[in-house]
This record gives C-alpha cells, sequence and structure tokens, in this order.
DNA sequence: CTCACAACTGCAAGCGCTTCCACAGAGTAC
DNA sequence: GTACTCTGTGGAAGCGCTTGCAGTTGTGAG
C-alpha cells in the first residue's frame, strides 16, 4: 500500500508538507502543492483515515441515528443527508434502531462512544435521560430531527400549525364531519408527535366550532399497512361516517384511501383525506398534504453540522424550523351535499 | 478521555495484557481477564476504533453500496444489514450511490479506497470494468447482492425461473393474454435483471403456446409512480386489454393495481396481477407475488463477509441462491368467462 | 546594510492502540 | 538432574498520519 511516505519521496518533498499540501491546512507553497497532488495522483494514493483521525482527531465521518429505514421520513432524511455528506467528503455511519432494545442500547452505550463520528444526527427519537447523556458525552455536535432533543440542537416543522392548516383545509372546503388519524400512544418513538399533531387538529376544530368526535380519532402505526387496518375500522362498522380524514402522516392517508376504496367510498366525493408528509406516492394517488421536504432536512442537518465541525463552534442548543407547503391535490374536495347537509345539521 | 493506559493502571496489569483481554485474543489468565474488565467498566472505558484499526487493520466497518435508499428493496436490504452487523458489533457505513454520476464516481474512487471498511456489500450495481478494479484493489471481501459480479461473491435469486414461475401461476389459472412490466433498459443499474425475467417470462409465455405481444411488454422504472403511469398506458387506449399483468417487481405491481382501479378495472375480477418481491405493502393491496426475502439477503451477505474476515479466508467468488417463495393473494384469480373465451379463441 | 517579519519547510513527537518478542515460571518427559 | 514445552505477562516498536516547533529563506522597512 503507498503512503504518504511514498509520495513525499517521488514529490521530493517532507511527509509534512505534502501532508499540508493535500489536506489544504498550513502555509505550502503553490509549486509545492502542485508537485504533491500530481505525485499523489500517480501513485493512486488515498489517505488512510483512521491514522489521519487518529492524528488529528477529526474524523470525517458523521453519525445517522435513525428508528427504521423504510418508513418513508427516515429513507427520505437518510437520502437527503447521505447526497450532503458524499459531497462534502465525510463517510455516513448508518445507526438503525429498529425493534431491538438490544440494538438500541448497543448503539448508545457502545457504538456512537467509539469515537468514530465527528458529529451525531439523531432522527425522531425520543432519547432517555441517560441516551442523551451518552450521546452529550460524545462531545460532538447533534442535530435532532423530527423534535425536540433536550440539549442539543433540532430541525423541525411547526407540528401543531401545520396539524391546524391541514385540518383548516378541510374545515374551508366546508367539512365539519372529520375523523383524524393520529400515531399510537405507544409509538413515542417519535417525540411526542402525534400528540402535537392531534392537538393542532383539536385546535383547529375548535377554533372552527366543530365537534371534535372521540370515536373519530383513531390511532394506528404510523405506517399503510396498520392505518389500513385502522381505517376500515372507522369506515366500516359505524352508522355515521365522516366526510373527510386527516392522517398525520401520508403513509397512514394512504391506508386510509386504501380501505376506503375497498368500501367503494370515491375519494374525494364520498371522502375527502389529507396528510403530511409529502410521500413519493402522493402524485400517484393524488393525495393532498403538506410537504415537510425530508431530504432538504436531512441536508440542512448536515449543513449545520459540519458548519459547526469547521468553524470549530460549538453547536448552540437552537431550533431551526423548516418550512412546509400545502400541496392540494385530489383526495380534498368539497363535501357531497348531504353530507354536508349531515355536517350543517349539528 | 480515559484510555487503555488508565485501564492498565486502574488494574495493576500492563497495557499490553489489558488489550488481549478485552480483545479476547492472545492467552490471559481468567484472573486478568476479570480484572481487565472490571476496571473497563468502572472507567467506562470504550476502544478507539480509530487507533484499533491503525494497529490491527480490522476495521469492524463494512461498507454497504446501494443505488437508493428509498426503493423497497434497498431499504429492505439495509435493515437486514444493518441489524446483522449492530448484533455483530460492526459499524455500517452507507453509500448511498444515487442518481449523480459524481457521486457514484467519487464512491469508488475515493470513499471506497480509504482502507476504512472490512468488507464491503454492493446492492444491484452494474460494475464497470474501472469500478470493479478499484474495488478489488481494496483486497477487501466483496459480496454483491442481485446479480453477478464478476470476481465477487454474489447473492441472487433465479430471476429467469421466478419470471417463469410467476408466468405459470397465470397461466395455471387460465390466462393468455398476460402483458409483461419490465424495467427500462437505460435501468441497466440493475445488472440484467430486467432482461432476466423478461426473459422467464417469454420462455414460459411460448413453453405453454402463449402469445407474446409487443405491445403488451411495456417497461417503467421500477418504482410505483413509473408503473402508474405505464399502466394508465397499457389499460388505457388499446381496444384489446390483457388479462393478467406480471409486472417485474412489487412496487411497479402495485402501481399497476392503481391504474387499474383508476380505469375502474376489479382486481381480480377483470385484472390479474402478481409481481416479484415481498414488498411490506403487499398484504394491503392483496398482492399475489414471489417474495424473494430482501432483509434474508442482507443478513446473509453480512453473515458470509463475517464469516471470511473472521476465518481470513479469502472470498471464493461464488454465487448463492437464495430462497424464494411464492404467495398467492387476493390479486390473480381465474380469468372472467368472457375474458377467458376471448383469451381463448387466439 | 541590518533587522523584523512573514512564508515555507522539515524534524520529530505523538495520537491510542496491537502485537512481536523476550522472559519468567510451571509443568512434563526423559 | 537436564531439557524441553507451554502459559501468562510486560516492554517496546510500530500502524500512517498531523502538527508544534524550529530553522531557512526572502522581503520590505528603517
Amino acid at each position: 500500500m503507498t503512503g504518504i511516505k511514498d509520495v513525499a519521496e517521488r514529490s521530493g518533498l517532507s511527509v509534512a508538507t505534502v501532508s499540508r499540501a493535500l489536506s489544504g491546512k498550513g502555509n505550502v507553497s503553490p509549486a509545492s502543492r502542485e508537485r504533491a497532488r500530481a505525485a499523489a495522483a500517480e501513485l493512486g494514493f488515498v489517505l488512510s483515515y483512521h491514522a489521519s483521525s487518529l492524528a488529528s482527531g477529526r474524523t470525517h465521518n458523521v453519525g445517522l441515528v435513525v428508528p427504521s429505514v423504510h418508513r418513508w421520513f427516515y429513507s427520505a432524511v437518510i437520502e437527503g443527508a447521505s447526497a450532503a455528506l458524499l459531497s462534502a467528503g465525510y463517510d455516513l455511519t448508518l445507526y438503525n434502531i429498529g425493534e431491538d432494545p438490544q440494538h438500541r442500547h448497543s448503539v448508545f452505550n457502545d457504538f456512537l462512544l467509539r469515537k468514530r463520528v465527528d458529529a451525531v444526527i439523531a432522527v425522531s427519537l425520543e432519547l432517555s435521560e441517560d441516551e442523551m447523556q451518552q450521546l452529550l458525552a460524545v462531545h460532538r455536535p447533534i442535530v435532532g430531527i423530527g423534535g425536540p432533543l433536550p440539549g442539543a440542537s433540532t430541525i423541525r416543522i411547526d407540528d401543531s400549525a401545520i396539524a391546524q392548516q391541514a385540518t383548516n383545509h378541510l374545515i374551508g372546503l366546508g367539512h365539519t364531519k372529520i375523523a383524524h388519524m393520529t400515531g399510537e400512544e405507544a409509538y413515542e418513538q417519535d417525540f411526542q408527535l402525534p400528540g402535537t399533531r392531534r392537538g393542532g387538529f383539536e385546535k383547529a376544530m375548535n377554533d372552527a366550532d366543530c365537534q371534535v368526535r372521540p370515536e373519530w380519532i383513531v390511532s394506528a402505526d404510523f405506517t399503510i399497512e396498520g392505518a389500513y387496518a385502522a381505517a376500515r375500522q372507522l369506515l366500516g362498522g359505524a352508522p355515521e361516517r365522516p366526510t373527510a380524514v386527516f392522517a398525520a402522516s401520508d403513509e397512514m392517508a394512504i391506508g386510509t384511501i386504501l380501505a376506503a376504496r375497498d368500501f367503494g367510498l370515491r375519494i374525494p366525493e364520498d371522502l375527502s383525506v389529507i396528510g403530511i408528509d409529502g410521500h413519493d406516492l402522493g402524485k400517484v394517488m393524488g393525495l393532498t398534504t403538506i410537504d415537510q421536504d425530508a431530504k432538504g432536512q436531512g441536508a440542512l442537518a448536515v449543513r449545520t453540522l459540519l458548519g459547526a465541525i469547521n468553524n470549530g463552534l460549538v453547536l448552540e442548543p437552537a431550533d431551526t424550523e423548516h418550512p412546509t407547503k400545502l400541496v392540494v391535490r385530489s383526495s380534498t374536495a368539497v363535501p357531497r351535499n348531504d353530507a354536508a347537509q349531515a355536517g350543517a345539521a349539528r
């Protein structure tokens, strides 16, 4: 294997100068810089990042901790972060916590402590006191995505506001009989997100003098499958059906649409559905949603961290609110007359 | 930061013995081993993997190269590999090639050469001569998933056979007017996969004396969205419609089902649809498919690599065929009478 | 012409581990 | 008794870089 020594020899420079030339730090004459570069290129030399890390303490590696990979939001964040890191020459180490509590434990108690990462991005993780301590003990910048991380910076959307916006979109169309699909209580891996969105829904409903019916608040696990099952319950048996559903995620909105179709309900004539996310499938399904640009959030997290690393600043715990956008498609419409009347007769 | 020296001091052993005790290599008396462990635990000591890697040449890190994260197959492989690596105490470095050719180039020409990984898993990547050279130059075990990688071991499914199996399932139900949705020519990131599956389809059709109609072979980009658009073309205008569609992936099968519904076609009464994959959504959609256990493939790749690493063997280039399973759900059925007759009247 | 100062450069001391080697002590076999 | 082998241990030499320090040059100012 060719090392920096070989490059030094070939270029007639010292190892120190070659190191400075290739890293761009310190003063090196343009001529030497060029000689070093040329020699490195000829030899096909690539820095050993281990040695470099050991000597400098900088790893050029960012850890990304996610609860799962296959759910849309996480995969989008991963893609956004990955692209940004790749461009910056950084590696991305993925820690997929998954369902296994053992995995979760070892990620926080071993993996992250191995001094392998320059920074950590934690996505939608409600961390225990202990876990947060472990994270902070690494003494690396941390950015959370998708919820508040006490003691760290976070990138998030205004869940309460967009929940109100989504609800108001339905109310604005004339709906009053609106159901809400929220996340399961147990699903508190995702911060208080379900609760916050539900709160926004209830506020909007109350503000508009619409009744919030407990039996029309159903919960699922944020997946299409789970929502499908829950929506069958909601739309199936009951004597009275809502005219619209606001789902706390696009995946759940899609599950709802699929279930509605099974009952022969037309979207949006018989049922309006709105979600939150900006899922790729939204276009195909004609889903009205609030796009939260998950990729952009991933990329922003990376920019924030790299900025902190490069400037050697400590990252002040601060919340950054990421913009969202209402995207109206064909899954929401004015309720049919009879339904609207039934609603008006409250 | 506490280092191995501190542990040595506290335990009254030498650094060398502590290192051996904690890594489990070399001869250490049970008593010393216990003393070292205890001291490490008390100090909350975690090995610096950089220093360890530099000294030993082993990184405890595996590189996973994927074309994208959000497509089902890749995210499933990632989850499978991630869980297996986590259990083994290995880090997973994710290289998401994405669309950007620049990224692809730097992954193969910089990132993988940094001597940071003990092994590489390449998923569904058709590598150029050059890229393969770069990969082999790393002198690490490599496993490919999803297609042949000249010079490396691969884990794959028998694409031709399962395509025939899927087609035969439809034929067995009485279908003769069968369309096939394949991958786009340009999509050769995925080995020759589309072509192979298409070959299997054609073979099965020919064997059963069913006519393969060129206009019923459509292609899409393996996504739900793309397939949806392609299926609208297929099912929309033409005077005669197929009674069944065999899609080369579940995502495309789902897109086809969504498009069919738009035209008021009932599944499976008016149209049978079968896919390949074992997508999570399959259950909700009632999709008949051939499950290829992508998670299992990811986990198997990891086991293969770790085996090679631990035994210090060079990994013989060998293909491992991963088993698949036909899962019959509600998206396929005997064609309706009129359709069957029309088919029989060929 | 001298001096201060900046721009370059090389030497060498690490970074925190692993592992080769040497050596002590305890068996085991003759 | 000698001559081994075998286990357990510590010393110390790196692994391949980065970077503080000091030395060498070149420059403009005094």
